[in-house]
DNA sequence: GTCATATGTGGAG
DNA sequence: TCCACCTATGACC
């Protein structure tokens, strides 16, 4: 789930249902639990993301710092619309349940949280946090970044654009899903360097982040195809897999690529799963990624 | 039951 | 460049 958009996402979720409450703070799996009790019954005052760091403020500095991973999960649950918010029954936790937020109202519950597998959650402070946002390139779903920054670095970096887009000190907020769908919507073969990109390439691919990514939050998924692609426009079935959003090559690898057939191609870069279509994104050859990807090649021929 | 896999990151070698 | 880590799930025996 977690790319940029899942945690502005929950970022809005915890907002709506948090803020201004006081909260019960919980570690039912015990990892946090030292943490927990110096939070528990405090007041939460906000909710925000940065890239895919979420920082949860309560009372008196003190934040929450979670940071997802691949595998994490945070799920916020709010009562039924129409029934008296304060009746939500809180269950038992199920399964590794790192952090249990309870907004309270009074002896009633009004909403409550479930954070499962994040690489990190941790107290820190406003200074922590800004140390953490320091590290980061601009976020395209934060009105105020500034993608200058961002071209700075890939202009002059000989390394690959399909690893620039994935370092999150150069630009924060894009994981694979992202990198391979942008890539692909403007041509752009991932092993091009960086430097090679002309300046309006690149400001098209900010403003194509900034459209996907807050597209991101508003459906809770990552759709990046066209109009004229999508499933009803093609007379084609949707896609059915965990993720469930449509996209062009992202783990489409040998399906034939929806704007000329060709099949998906495959590799890696950097020790994470690559995927475009060697036509719509002629840009350079493929012979220069890894071993995986040239089997498979070979394996379609 | 075991194993592989995943939208990520950081550390060791 | 590989590996460990965090957890749940689906494939396969």
């Amino acid at each position: 789930m977690p790319e940029g958009h899942t945690l502005r996402r929950l970022a809005n979720e915890i907002t709506d249902a948090f803020v201004g409450r006081r909260v019960r703070v919980l570690s039912p799996q015990g990892r946090f639990e030292v943490e927990a009790r110096q939070l528990d019954g405090t007041l939460l005052l906000g909710a925000d993301s940065v890239g895919k760091h979420l920082f949860i403020e309560f009372a008196g500095d003190r934040f929450v710092h979670v940071h997802l991973g691949l595998i994490g999960g945070f799920a916020v649950h709010t009562g039924h619309a129409g029934a008296p918010e304060a009746a939500l029954v809180v269950p038992e936790p199920v399964g590794q349940v790192r952090l249990r937020l309870i907004a309270m109202q009074g002896a009633g519950a009004t909403a409550y949280a479930d954070l499962r597998g994040a690489t990190r959650c941790d107290l820190t402070t406003s200074a922590g946090r800004d140390l953490v946002i320091a590290g980061l390139g601009p976020d395209p779903l934060r009105p105020d970044a500034d993608p200058a920054r961002a071209w700075r670095r890939i202009s002059r970096s000989p390394r690959p654009i399909g690893d620039l887009l994935l370092d999150q000190s150069v630009l924060a907020g894009v994981g694979n899903v992202y990198r391979a769908e942008v890539l692909f919507r403007h041509r752009i073969h991932p092993l091009r360097p960086g430097n090679t990109l002309r300046r309006g390439q690149f400001a098209a691919i900010w403003a194509d982040l900034v459209a996907l990514l807050s597209e991101g939050v508003r459906v809770g998924r990552i759709d990046t195809v066209r109009p004229e692609h999508t499933p009803e426009a093609m007379g084609r079935a949707p896609r059915v897999d965990d993720h469930g959003g449509e996209v062009y090559v992202y783990r489409r690898t040998g399906a034939p690529c929806l704007v000329c057939g060709t099949r998906v191609r495959t590799g890696t870069l950097a020790g994470r799963n690559l995927f475009w279509c060697g036509k719509c994104q002629p840009t350079f050859r493929s012979r220069a990624l890894g071993s995986s990807q040239a089997q498979r090649e070979d394996g379609h021929g």
